[in-house]
Order: C-alpha cells, then structure tokens, then sequence
DNA sequence: TCTTCGTATATTGATAGTCTAGGTATTGGT
DNA sequence: ACCAATACCTAGACTATCAATATACGAAGA
C-alpha cells in the first residue's frame, strides 16, 4: 500500500496523545508513533515541527531545552493543563469522525 | 459538540461511497451523508461541488444532466470503474488510518 | 403582488496543514 | 576521512476546506 498521508489537523491530536503519558522530544515522538502503530504513522519532521510550535503557541504544550550527554541537544516538550483539555475535545471528535467513517465505508475495503 | 470539519480528503472516498450505490446528485448527496451519519457528516456545497469536479477531471465519476418537472435541473453523477478501483484503494486507507487513531485514541475521549 | 423558503448548481478568496527539499550540528563507526 | 543516525529547524509549493456569495426555479404564505 501507498506511503500514508497525514490527515489534516490529526497530527496535533496525537503529539498531545503521546504527552499525556510522558514529555517528550520531536524526533522521539516520530519514533514513538511508528512504534504504538506497527509503523503505519509516518509523521514527517516537516509536519511535525510546525505542529509542535503551533502547539506551544496555543498554550498546549510548552517546551524546555535539555543538554545531553552524548549527541545533539534536546527539546522536551510538556502539556499543559489546556493542552490535556484540547486533547479530550480533539480526541472526541476524531473518534466520532473514524467511528462514522468505518460505519459509511463498512465493507468495501 | 461543536461543528464537523470535513477531514481532508474524506469527501472524495465518501462521495465515491454514495455513488456506488445509486448515481445521485450533489445536493441529494449531501443529504444522504448526513441520513447515513445521523446528521454528523455535514458537506459543506463549497466543498462538494469542487470535490465533484476533481473526480470527473480525474474520470472517476462521469455526470449527465436531467430536467426535471418541478424545480431546477439536476447532475447526476455515476461512478466509473476507475472510481470503484479507487473507491477500494480509499476505504482501505481510510479504514487503516481510522483503526490506527481509534487505538491510538482508545480510552482518551 | 411580494417575499421567503427549499431546491440545485456553482465560484471566489481566505485559510490552514502537509509535503518535499533543503539546512545546521553532534556523535560513533568504518 | 567519510557516512549514518540523531536532533533541531525553515521555506515554498500544493491542496482541500471553509464562508460567503451568486444564479435560478417553484411553492407557500402574507
């Protein structure tokens, strides 16, 4: 099958669905995403960064630098009590969206 | 719950859902999402006209007006083969991806 | 008669999010 | 010396969506 799409608008939901279980930097979440879904989600870094500072923007999320020992700098990322907020709307809507649309496309695929 | 988004690139997959049932016009088509949603799946005229146009440019739908007795004339839209080969590539994705958030949505909402 | 509503197609301009493609820098392995 | 993996980032192009608006017909009501 053919290299996934992100899905307009549902890369925000899941950054904040990933910390809500643990801060974490950019490049992490990338992994993290292709782990929790067999590698289906692909999240680009040039969708990724721009979300995240959307994110921060908003008041969702904030971030702190943290120097590492060995390799390049990271840049943690926290959410907010808004941000655990968002994550609930956004989460009820996309879940509404997926349950009726398998609903409509039941059985064709 | 505040006002559906259409996702994009849904509306061609959905419309293409329809139409493989029963040809049908634009604004019947827009009925029909939201009888088959229970009103949740509202298609904005602005996205579904260009959204028809695309799929005709792309030979995935062909339309032939009818008059009617009462009232404007109507377009009603057919589904090629080229749309149900693309019908099925669409649903799988879309049903992939809507599995995928579900899980990784699962318990948040 | 005049207005309004439901039907029915369509376009325009603004907006927003994603992608590709590039850039910078550090560390470890060959 | 070189390359891959890690880790951050931006710019420009693209595309689909939205709100708003336009046209036109028929029916119902004031």
């Amino acid at each position: 099958m053919s290299k996934l799409d992100m899905r307009t608008g549902s890369t925000a939901v899941m950054v904040l669905r990933l910390l809500a279980d643990e801060p974490m930097y950019g490049y992490q979440m990338v992994k993290e995403l292709q782990a929790r879904s067999d590698g289906y989600f692909e999240l680009e870094q040039g969708t990724l960064y721009p979300a995240l500072h959307r994110l921060e923007r908003d008041g969702l999320v904030r971030s702190e630098w943290q120097p590492i020992a060995e390799g390049p700098p990271r840049k943690y990322y926290y959410i907010t009590d808004a941000g655990r907020a968002a994550l609930h709307e956004g989460a009820a809507q996309w879940t509404d969206f997926s349950r009726g649309l398998l609903k409509l496309l039941d059985g064709v695929a």
